[in-house]
DNA sequence: TTTTTTCTGCTACCAGGGTTACACAGGCTG
DNA sequence: CAGCCTGTGTAACCCTGGTAGCAGAAAAAA
């Protein structure tokens, strides 16, 4: 018998991990479990693609696995990952505040284990709990704030300087001790996306840091070898802090 | 005697102007009047200049006038333009909502009549008036689709459909028959801080289209004169509804 | 094992668009 | 009126970063 970490979603304590959650942190066990009832299990394996005109029938909240929310260019194939959503996130949240369709696609970067109720649903059981708001609108909050550097990112800063911030908010903060390492196994392709580029230039610049002795690179792992040099390279303007 | 437009922001009709704003448009009369008694006036002259920092003390809402939220890079000094608000609009609704200071920059783009309050009593009147999340909630949708949509814009489309885009957002709904123009007056400068990219650029741009034959530019004026061609240019993929 | 797919490293190419610089127009101000 | 300042037109330059393509390594599937 293996410790699981994500390897068996079916036994996952909802309760506890919602309670960890910014969004349902402050939630009475109660009302905890009234608006449970309103919810039922779905899964999607890794992989799996949904617009968003399909899912925004529902919404979800993730109990295990990653989310990709991305927007894309059916041009040029490109895309941009606009959140990468963790156990513990809504979706769609915009659809459920406003109600319009979203066309941003959906994919499961892990297999995925979700609560799902439908839309209207989640807006009456928000309306008649307005308690929840205590941690809806900060995390609202939170959500409008990650977009907004996201795109004044984009607009004014370089590809060194986005992919440094990306590596460094990703960063897990283990046992200071250890090497600093990124766990998620992101590939080339997906750091790409979330800084609105392109494998090769990615791939470009991890070699370059890798040269200049700032990084190495194995597959699907990054070891971070002078934290200093990337935070300068990354700090070019006055950093929110990451949540959490 | 003239017929003033935004000249004579001290004679507002507030209740008219906040009845047909999103945020306020479903509220009852008596609690509009509750809500008001709770903030004062404040004026800001065009170019004003505040950070986040500093305005982050009080929550504002938007009588006259028009208020760019921007991001800036002091290295390049390059900014990008978040949102223009318009009146109606409030802010800083991120710091109002999860209380954190936003290192963004307000800048007045007109003379600017607006109503504030702490922001700490907005939060607790929010707090004590649920029925107002009827038409805050939706607004927020909105914002955040705004966001996302500038994020994935800025990642996937080059200067061109950009400044399409833009200018087709904020074409005024006149007279069908009058020939169309952006009513704004906005400066090259100002369009491209709204599209993330450079005076020259925008410029070098509407010389083009208008060898072309699709705008004609004049001096803070710019009237468009093959509106398909443009939404050609534009239209890449799926639009999203303007609002309103 | 062999086969297939997914990741990775690396190259050559080139164009979009950012930087800098200057000249002129129109509107303000004194 | 002269002066100033802001907004506009346009040029030369060149560098970041995107496209296309291929080959090997690692992992997954057969």
């Amino acid at each position: 018998m293996t410790l699981a970490c994500s390897a068996s979603p079916a036994v996952v304590d909802v309760k506890a991990l919602l309670h960890q959650s910014p969004l349902f942190a402050g939630l009475d066990d109660t009302v905890l479990d009234e608006m449970l009832s309103h919810f039922r299990r779905e899964t999607w394996k890794q992989g799996r693609q949904v617009t968003g005109l399909e899912s925004g029938q529902r919404f979800h909240i993730i109990l295990s696995g990653r989310l990709k929310m991305a927007q894309v260019n059916p041009d040029t194939g490109r895309m941009v990952t606009l959140f990468l959503l963790q156990p513990g996130d809504g979706f769609d949240v915009i659809c459920l505040l406003d109600g319009q369709p979203d066309p941003l696609i959906f994919e499961a970067r892990d297999d995925l284990l979700m609560l799902s109720t439908p839309m209207q649903e989640a807006r009456r059981w928000i309306e008649q709990h307005p308690d929840f708001n205590r941690s809806f609108l900060p995390y609202l909050g939170q959500q409008m704030r990650t977009l907004a550097n996201l795109a004044g990112d984009l607009a004014l800063h370089d590809t060194e300087t986005r992919l440094a911030r990306l590596i460094l908010r990703h960063i897990h903060h283990e046992q200071p001790d250890q090497p600093l390492r990124l766990i998620h196994n992101l590939s080339h392709e997906s750091l790409a996306e979330m800084i609105g580029s392109v494998r090769v230039v990615v791939n470009r610049q991890l070699q370059h840091w890798q040269r200049e002795g700032v990084v190495v690179t194995r597959r699907g792992e990054l070891i971070i070898k002078e934290l200093e040099t990337l935070l300068k390279k990354a700090m070019h303007f006055p950093r929110h802090t990451p949540h959490s």
